[in-house]
DNA sequence: GAATGCGATGTAAACCTTTTCATAGCGCGG
DNA sequence: CCGCGCTATGAAAAGGTTTACATCGCATTC
């Protein structure tokens, strides 16, 4: 199943190419060219005149010849997981925002958490000429950078900051996210805690927002090793079955971390069909700070990430021009909690 | 702010083409282009030795050279309205699904419900090359046709059935959608209804939901004019600013239809704020089935959109070959009534 | 054994721009 | 009035692939 495979190329009565335009205004191509890319280089005379006939003509520059001389096409690769449950589309509007303006499209591919499948994707993406990818996390495997590398295919790092610094990322520590909510579920005199986090494997995020949680919780006396940890695919209906095993097997938890605000929804429910009240009996945070969290019963305490911020600042690194990249290439961005009603002061039962 | 205007191509060692491949291997540049596109046509052991060649170098394919020379791309433009909220997201999925596995992928751009910068969009989409376009609604402007129909760009509308049947399409009667809630609401024994739509200008879809609730909601018995319209931007925010509007206005209104998920999610929010509950005081529907909708408090009931189905029919139609091209060209797919718990029967007051 | 046809490969043109280099025109300082 | 430098334009090459057409060798058929 390929695209168009069997029929050739038909297309009758043929756009017009820059030649015709030349033609028509008596000039070079050269000259349309220049017109097109830097006018101010053309007298303005000539320069209003094969503007005029562009006009008439419906001219329309043809991208892949463009893109195959001048090695630009204007193209960015947006490489996520997934764009399910709008976890990603607050940072794909920033990006989108910056890029439509200067002309560049985005180019959308999921890796539905799959590090290889990422890679098969940046091979696609660099051979659709893309003039840079964004990727999501810090956690890649080998071939995927020196694919990358190889070819010289700008890219960045976003919802995490790399460690090797050589790698440009815009994004925020997960750690000290996770730190967050911990630190404010001591502040409740919460000591029974439980983790739903996302799938630690391979995604740098959801470990990081874990480790943090855990580390801080142990920081302010809770024994690290009595904290339930699940972790759970960033699905509603995974994070309602996992609240509802942690809150079978361990009655006395009275909080619960979410490594993402869709586990934190799921597990919400969870909760109800256990027979308990958010956040009566159960405290509970979430992380991202999905438009939704505004809008739950009882709206979500969660851990807000510069999600738009993030797109808008990776769209600034693309379209840098090389003497300001290194400007652009590391943007920290910091994560802040959201205190709303699905978290209350510990209430141990039993 | 263009990308990269100012330095000159640097790619140092660059990456090997065709050229060096066929050198390598003793053969001519056609060979080793037919080996990458119809393998079969090249004998198994010349096939075998320039393939493990072509692995030896890391060897991309350069695709601005391809779709120069054959006019095909494997880009696929997909202009939606925004992306927030997830409303498009679903069948944004169902499209990647199916066109990544044939080497396809998405360009994606938003209009902000914009038909101008709609038209722009698609001129920038043709510019890059893309095979085909994918449009939200059947609304557009003339220009936005004409552009498609001559640069001979295949594109189809989903979200919506195109009254014109030379347009392909595949989505489904929004008017019917519209009926269903009536049609449920009216068998729950309401009579005092008001509806939140989304902007209805420019927009048949938010057009065709209104219409065909008011129409059968008429049907049923109810005076068209006793309806209280509100009309607002799909937003959390609006959604629920129309409902305490709706509610302190009219205080006999005992069930409000939402012209979309997001706008319902609000207006639940909004009967709270107004005191009332949902759905002893205050029946809801939305429309969509948003993943969200059945993890509110209480469950939405909503229309049913088949979304993913939308994307992957669309996928479908854009890698069919021109010979099997209209059995792909016009989808017809049902909404259907999906109740959960914010609907009841009515409970007047006063 | 000649004619035929087919399968595998090569040659070279074409796709449409951008960009380098050359050229022509012109004003201006000496 | 010469030569210099600057600006506006043109000529032509280059970018990497696909593909129509030619060619060559070999098997098949009569």
């Amino acid at each position: 199943m390929a695209l168009e495979k069997t029929t050739p190329i038909d297309r009758g009565r043929q756009s017009p190419t820059v030649v015709e335009i030349a033609k028509r205004a008596g000039c070079s191509i050269a000259t349309v060219s220049r017109v097109l890319n830097r006018p101010e280089a053309v007298a303005i005379d000539l320069r209003e005149r094969i503007l005029r006939i562009v006009d008439e003509l419906g001219y329309v520059p043809n991208g892949s010849a463009r893109a195959l001389r001048s090695s630009r096409s204007r193209l960015i690769g947006l490489i996520v997981p997934t764009l399910d449950a709008a976890i990603f589309t607050r940072m794909l509007e920033g990006l989108e925002s910056r890029l439509a303006p200067a002309g560049a499209s985005l180019v959308y591919s999921a890796t539905g958490y799959d590090l290889d499948r990422e890679t098969r994707v940046v091979r696609n993406l660099i051979e659709k000429g893309v003039d840079g990818i964004i990727l999501v996390g810090s956690c890649h495997r080998k071939e995927t950078l020196k694919l990358l590398r190889e070819h010289r295919v700008r890219f960045a790092v976003t919802y995490a900051l790399s460690d090797d610094t050589s790698i440009p990322s815009m994004g925020f520590d997960n750690r000290s996210g996770g730190a967050l909510a911990a630190n404010y579920l001591a502040d409740l005199g919460h000591r029974h805690l439980a983790v739903i986090a996302g799938i630690t494997r391979d995604n740098d995020r959801a470990a990081g927002r874990l480790e943090g949680f855990l580390t801080m919780a142990e920081r302010r006396g809770i024994d690290r090793s009595s904290i339930v940890v699940v972790e759970s695919p960033y699905e509603f209906s995974r994070g309602r079955a996992a609240a509802k095993i942690i809150l079978n097997q361990n009655r006395n938890v009275t909080a619960i971390f979410c490594g993402s605000d869709v586990l934190a929804v799921g597990a919400m429910r969870g909760c109800k069909d256990a027979g308990l009240s958010v956040p009566r009996d159960i405290s509970m945070i979430g992380f991202d700070n999905l438009d939704i969290a505004e809008y739950m019963t009882p709206g979500l305490t969660t851990v807000d990430v510069p999600a738009r911020l993030m797109g808008e600042q990776a769209a600034n690194y693309f379209l840098a021009d090389n003497s300001s990249l290194d400007i652009h290439a590391r943007v920290e961005l910091e994560t802040r909690l959201i205190v709303r009603d699905s978290t209350a002061p510990a209430n141990d039962r039993q």
